[in-house]
DNA sequence: AGAAAACTCCTACAAGTGTATGATATAGTA
DNA sequence: TACTATATCATACACTTGTAGGAGTTTTCT
C-alpha cells in the first residue's frame, strides 16, 4: 500500500463515510460541503484511485458509479502507523505530548483517551 | 508553515537531533546511517530547506554549514495537528485505537501514555 | 606553481500531484 | 429526428518532489 495524496484521500473519506456506491455527482456534492470542486479534476482523481486499487467503478447509462475496494480501517492502520514512525520516531507519548502542548487537543480528549486505555489494558491486571 | 516533503523532513530530523551547526558531509554521514545518499541530491534538498526558511547556511572555506531556523517542537506541533485533523477527523481516540488494533503500538506504549495523561490531568481534581 | 583531492554549484529531468479545457457520448423532450 | 441538458473522457499543463551529472572552486600536497 502507498500513502494517498491529499486530494485523493479527501475523496476516499467521502466514499468511506457514505458506505455505499456513489455516482460522480454524488461524490462531488459531498466534497463540496467543504470546498468547490471542478468535475474534470474530480474525474482524474477518481481514475487515479482506480489505478491504485482503492476504487472500483462501473457505468450505468449516463452515469458512472464508484465503490471502495479498500477498507477505511485498513488504510488508516497503514497511514497512522507510517506517520507515527516517520514523524514521531515511533513514540506515541511524544505524539500525544506534542498535540497537548500545542493545544491541538483538550483535557477532555485526554480523558476520553484515558478511558479507552483503561478498557484495553485495565482488565488485564 | 507548510508540510515538508519526506526527504526534506529526513534531513531536518538529522539537524534537529544533532542540535548544532553541521557541514554538508556531516549531514550526509548521519543520513547514511539509514540509507545511501547522493551528495548533489542532498545539496538540492538543503537549498530547498533554506528557501522554505527551515535552514540557514554560511560558507567557510571549502565547506558549507547549516543550522536549523525552525524548532523541532514547532514543526512537530504543526504536522501532528494537521495530521490528526486531516486523517483522523480530529479524534485522538480514533487515532490511538487504530494504532492499537493494527498492533503498531503495544500495551507498554499505552501504559506509558496513561502515565503521561495522569500527570497532565490527574492533578487537577 | 602545478596536480590531485574534496567539496560546492548549476542545471536538468522524470515521476507524481493538482487543476482544467474542449470534445464526445447519453438521455430526455418537443 | 433535432435540440438541449447533463455527464464522461481524453488530453494537457504547471508545480512539486526526488534524483543526479558535470562544471567550477577551494584546499592540500609535492
Amino acid at each position: 500500500m502507498k500513502k494517498l495524496p491529499d486530494t485523493e484521500l479527501e475523496i476516499m473519506q467521502v466514499v468511506w463515510k457514505e458506505g455505499k456506491v456513489l455516482s460522480t455527482s454524488e461524490i462531488k456534492e459531498r466534497l463540496e460541503e467543504h470546498r468547490p470542486w471542478n468535475v474534470s479534476a474530480l474525474q482524474t482523481l477518481l481514475n487515479r484511485l482506480i489505478d491504485r486499487g482503492f476504487l472500483d467503478s462501473y457505468k450505468e447509462g449516463k452515469n458512472r458509479f464508484y465503490e471502495a475496494k479498500i477498507k477505511e480501517g485498513d488504510y488508516l492502520a497503514f497511514e497512522n502507523s507510517l506517520f507515527l514512525q516517520k514523524v514521531n520516531a515511533n513514540s506515541l507519548t511524544k505524539l500525544v505530548a506534542s498535540l497537548y502542548q500545542s493545544n491541538s487537543i483538550t483535557d477532555e480528549d485526554l480523558d476520553e483517551l484515558a478511558k479507552f486505555i483503561e478498557e484495553k489494558t485495565g482488565g488485564g491486571a
